[in-house]
DNA sequence: CTGTTAGCGCCTTCAT
DNA sequence: ATGAAGGCGCTAACAG
């Protein structure tokens, strides 16, 4: 039988880990992390994959090991120098002929380098052309959380663009920390990147912002560009979108929508993302006279389980005023959405719920979410674009303009 | 008001779009493929962010430019050159003090070489060191689709890990072509990266897969490491889902739970992951005498738009005879989900659905999804640690089970 | 412990 | 059109 007991106890899997963790590294199997995450919702049972009734031959969960004819690993990778000689040229004409931009050699040569190239499984050193000819064809791009569908549509956007132009992408994660991210630029910036992506929301009063600041003035100064995904208060090149303006809108289209008694789930008050996006709506609330009280604003984690245990807070609190409630982000929202549902709220019957973003699973969810949308993927490929576009003498910004939606998880009433 | 027309027509946002665009670019934003997907979830309404009644001061969706103080944009970045002779000591000494292992420089100068680079704003150029040294320190990760969450979880534990491991993560998309798979690892190999991560699932009778090898092979065999995340059928280190294992064991679960007449939505059937899973499936269901024909087996795409369409061609199909539809993964099970939804068909009431996966969402929609939990963060960090660990004359399969996880989606009958 | 000097793999004038 | 040689930024012997 499958029993939550098992789920919890989390012997289940434990023991499989185990036996598959790489030696030395067997402490971080211990408790996965996605194990704890259960916690929250005790209405699933956890079978076990019935090893139990499978008496498999291969034994699972493992690490299996047999014989390779594995080569001396010593060997090093065919340089421009082994193609030139296996084609029998010079160094500059297979150098010409591989990589060199004005075609200036003859054709029979031209064959012979490529075939050697061929033969030897050459791959030219991108390290070595970015020292030698000054510049890399790398994009770094720094999210906060990569598995957050927010920045993953983000960042397909901006590979996607990347990828196009012969661009390469590197990637790191925050964590959301500003510590966190001043290290990544200075890490990346070793990398001598063309394009500098900073995604995520700013802070307000970081006291890190200078360093930041100081670091990116740097490097762009020495050729790299440097684009912010968010707010404008970074003194770059910015694509940002409208968070006051759209949470406005929502916040208008809400009342127009029936709804009088408002609450709202916000992050992290340094999060200028979350402070926008909370003043907006508080302002197209005022518009039609009507206040959002702090006592209705619940703060918590910018993520998925901050707004489960939102809803949490908020239920405790009562919800009986309350007809509607707007948290600042898509996963938020529907962390909530899940909060409610598994304390027995109806939604929307009970209540009603709005997020902002328009993730890929804002329209999945049952009720499908009302949101403000955002073209994700387009801001990242704005961000390239406006990298890869000519530098004028000024900051460029490019504003993107949320779009309300709205779904069945605000019927009108 | 707020019109479905408004949405249909797709004039409300592409003309903000067009203000926002970057010069030279503007057909990329001719018809924003997001708004394209808007055309099968018809019971939404878009409001166009209320600019109408907001004349804000500042144009919105529009490009500002104003002055800056830009710096000529011709400058280099500084080197360790540079920094030695700032700080009066030669360059060893300078590389040694900064860089170096083992700290044998007189503190002293180091106090001095360490004042010269924060000064100078000095960053070590990563490519010249990596050339220096013959290694880099950088993963190269190639998924399918970052914006799909099975594959930004992974991705998220490969950073994670590569991270705490000093490495910088470089991450390309295949778009699930197999030709650009290739392509990608090509270019990649450029990079001398230390580790060659390459997700998703592997094609069967691939014919490009020769290439594959060859390619692969060639950056074992010069140092670099390989790891594949999915399935077992290249010769190199693997992290394996047991995906057959999974499907049987969540048929059965489902058998137990009452359930008797099949049916299955599944990716292209040059798909591994998707035909292992189908086949799992079906031999779950035969050890209980159930036969899962194929007229009751839809094939679509591998993605949540696929799950779907895939609805649809059920509903047309017929399902009446139909208790449960088991989806390959939970995005096209989600999909399918949406789909019954939008047309009036009660899930789980009228129809169960389970998938596969247990991505960060299935717990969010509604009814929560049944499926088989992969611990996909793991499954990146186990890869990191794979190809971290030493390498032994053989080859390392570490096969990761899953656990069937029985939610709302497949209540008891 | 510090400085000098070869390279690392490649591109790019500069002659030829 | 081709080859020889210098240099990119840095590390790693090697002397001192």
């Amino acid at each position: 039988m499958c029993v939550i007991a098992r789920l919890l106890s989390s012997r289940v899997d434990r023991s499989r880990f185990r036996e598959s963790a790489i030696s030395g590294l067997y402490q971080l199997y211990q408790a996965p992390p996605w194990e704890a995450k259960l916690e929250h919702n005790t209405s699933e049972s956890v079978c076990p994959a019935l090893e139990s009734e499978s008496p498999s031959a291969r034994p699972r969960g493992s690490r299996h090991r047999w014989r390779r004819p594995v080569a001396e690993p010593g060997r090093s990778p065919a340089t421009l120098h082994d193609v030139a000689r296996e084609a029998g040229v010079s160094l500059a004409t297979a150098s010409r002929s591989l990589n060199g931009s004005t075609r200036k050699v003859n054709e029979e040569y031209r064959a012979r380098v490529v075939a050697a190239a061929e033969r030897l499984g050459y791959t030219p050193n991108l390290s070595a052309q970015a020292i030698a000819k000054g510049s890399t064809s790398t994009v770094a791009l720094v999210v906060s959380d990569i598995a957050d569908p927010y920045f993953s549509s983000i960042a397909a956007g901006v590979i996607r663009s990347a990828e196009s132009a012969g661009l390469i992408v590197t990637m790191a994660m925050t964590e959301r920390s500003a510590e966190r991210e001043l290290e990544l630029v200075k890490t990346l910036r070793g990398q001598r990147p063309r394009v500098l992506i900073l995604s995520g929301s700013r802070y307000v009063g970081a006291e890190l912002e200078g360093a930041l600041v100081k670091e990116l003035t740097a490097f762009e100064e020495t050729g790299g560009r440097v684009v912010i995904i968010s707010q404008r208060e970074l003194p770059f090149d910015t694509v940002q979108t409208d968070n006051h303006a759209g949470a406005k809108a929502l916040a208008e289209a809400l009342v127009a929508e029936g709804y009088r008694s408002f609450a709202a789930l916000t992050g992290a008050s340094s999060l200028m993302t979350s402070r926008d996006r909370l003043s907006g709506f508080r302002e197209g609330l005022a518009a039609h006279g009507i206040d959002l009280t702090d006592d209705r604003v619940m703060q918590t984690d910018f993520t998925r389980d901050g707004g489960y245990a939102a809803a949490g807070q908020l239920i405790e609190r009562g919800i009986d005023d309350l007809d509607v409630v707007f948290a600042v982000n898509d996963v938020m929202a529907i962390g909530a959405m899940s909060g409610f549902r598994d304390a027995g709220i109806d939604v929307p019957g009970r209540l009603a719920i709005a997020g902002f973003d328009d993730i890929l699973t804002a329209r999945d969810v049952t009720p499908a979410l009302t949101t403000v949308r955002l073209p994700l993927e387009h801001v990242g490929q704005a961000a390239i674009e406006l990298a890869l576009g000519e530098r004028g003498g000024s900051r460029a910004v490019v504003t993107v303009d949320g779009a309300v939606v709205l779904r069945a998880s605000t019927p009108r009433r």
